[in-house]
DNA sequence: TAAAAATACTCCATAGGTATTTTAT
DNA sequence: ATAAAATACCTATGGAGTATTTTTA
């Protein structure tokens, strides 16, 4: 087998360049006998007569080129796996990777974008969407830098570190003139009626798809009520669901932030679900342990933490909520 | 400087594809530590997290699948060479490259062939065409095995052998009505009328371009005679001078074997050098001295010898030439 | 608890060095 | 005689091993 290594690629290319192991051993700041070893030993490995000496030139036989012509390439291989490496290193210097799911992003990219752009702080900020179990490969890959979205109750990878930055209400959406809106109670002070989600109990339902955070939490929901909801329809898009829903085809759960989005537009209504069977919904921010040493890290994990008290994705639930009924 | 060689190459891609440490080990015959070591190793040199532990896998970062990238480049090159320096060794094994210049070959080629070709040999043969500083070159490049060629004075470079085939003479040509053919002697048993040198002093000649052997040997024979040609025309092509010769443009000298192959055609004298300015013209054979042992070779210098002995490319000069004139 | 990676150490092959000899112009 | 490559020999780094500990699902 032949072994060809970088530093090995490098002497070899020197000679042919210099055709001459001694000025080539000196522009490589090694001994002489050190390239007459190497190529012995490549000899051994090849099989093959590779150089030999024509007068005052030490020249490449035609195995030797094809070695040079090999040498060459694998030398530009790992200069640009070098340059590959280096522009990753320093754009990330620079620049921080936030990652979210479309939902969280609509809300968040806007605003941190602007906290940005008023040089509020240093580095630089690059958005990146997808769902949330990519966004956990992501930042395990070193892909991203941060990832805000919703809490997995599967254990936390060790490499990774979690902060809450806040819990919300969930929302049950009923379409105008589903007859459960007559079940839903208005309570002073709050954005929203209540309703018990044990009424849905049979009811058409859209769902989320499996993988989804909400499809896990809804579960739980159904579970602990014990109620069997009756799918007619799956999706991974919480539009589609809040459009479905609106346009009278069923009944559907969401984070409270993702409503107030489309509100204005849509027509149905949307009701907290009474306790015990109000699980809130966590909206954290997750990062990799060693990267807290990386001042643009740490200050945007500040910054974000800030954003989501100062101007929060939803009405953050109150302690009364439980209390109270 | 990442130094990667083509066995780290081998060890990165097989943990890649086992996703796993331990595995990987076991596929490459070495102990689980060497692998976290070469990881460790590669860290320190790219700067990088090139992996990490998810689970009950171990995956490469974002940096990582870049190195894996350079690794999957590095290993087909190592393959590629490999299979290009064993085509060229096995096909050497049973083929014997004969290179000749474009004369000799003329004469040469087609026999050899013959010879092959009524499996009077084990090995193939393949002609190979070039000039003859050219095919020293290709000799040591290990791109010919064998070659047939005029002598040089230069002194042999060590690692050649070389063979004398056969001598032959050196024939003047004159054109028809050029006066100079008065001047020459026919001679009984000779093929050719002989004439004296030095009565072409001043004449016009057709020489041969610096570089090529004949411009030495005819050089020689100018400075020993002590005449200075006129110089009408520099060809390199032996054709070339023969024919313009023929045309009446002026004296030129070639080996006498040349000659042979127009003669019929052509509308020249032809005339031997009386001595002491009759140099001898050498075809001998060159091949590398460590080439010996391979048989095919062998066989092939045994051949081209017999060749040049029963049916040779010119009548070789007698003894008598010298002596009787 | 079991499986995998990391660590600690030991060993040895070899890349690299120095001094010298051989080769080639 | 000079310049270059090959050889001989020495040193030290690091690749590979074994045994063990730590990590994590």
């Amino acid at each position: 087998m032949i072994n060809l290594s970088v530093k090995d690629a490098e002497y070899i290319l020197t000679i042919v360049k210099e055709g001459n192991l001694s000025t080539a051993a000196q522009k490589l700041c090694i001994s002489q006998p050190s390239l007459t070893q190497l190529i012995q030993r490549l000899k051994g490995q090849t099989g093959s007569n590779l150089f030999y000496r024509n007068g005052h030139n030490f020249v490449p036989t035609k195995e030797g080129e094809l070695l040079a012509g090999a040498c060459q390439k694998i030398y530009m291989l790992s200069r640009d796996l070098e340059k590959q490496l280096d522009n990753i290193s320093k754009k990330r210097k620079g620049t921080v990777i936030v990652g979210a799911p479309f939902n969280i992003g609509a809300y968040l990219f806007p605003r941190l974008f602007k906290i940005y752009q008023e040089k509020k702080a240093s580095a630089k900020f690059q958005p990146y969407e997808a769902r949330s179990p990519q966004l956990e490969e992501s930042l395990l890959k070193n892909e991203i830098d941060l990832a805000v979205m919703s809490k997995k109750q599967k254990v936390l990878n060790p490499q990774l570190e979690r902060i809450l930055l806040m819990q919300e209400r969930l929302l049950l959406s009923v379409p105008q003139g589903h007859p459960l809106n007559r079940a839903a109670k208005r309570i002073r002070g709050k954005r929203h009626p209540f309703i018990d989600i044990r009424l849905t109990d049979g009811a058409d339902y859209i769902l989320s798809a499996p993988g989804q955070r909400l499809y896990d939490v809804c579960n739980e929901i159904f579970k602990k009520a014990n109620i069997t909801p009756h799918p007619v329809l799956v999706s991974r898009s919480f539009e589609v669901k809040e459009r479905m829903s609106a346009a009278g085809l069923g009944v559907t759960i969401f984070p409270e932030h993702y409503v107030e989005f489309y509100q204005s537009k849509l027509d149905a209504n949307y009701y907290y679900l009474l306790p015990p069977y109000n699980f809130l919904w966590d909206i954290s921010l997750y990062y990799r342990k060693d990267d807290l040493r990386l001042s643009a890290i740490a200050e945007c994990i500040h910054i974000l933490k800030r954003l989501f008290q100062e101007e929060p994705i939803a009405v953050p639930p109150e302690k009364e909520d439980f209390t109270l009924l």
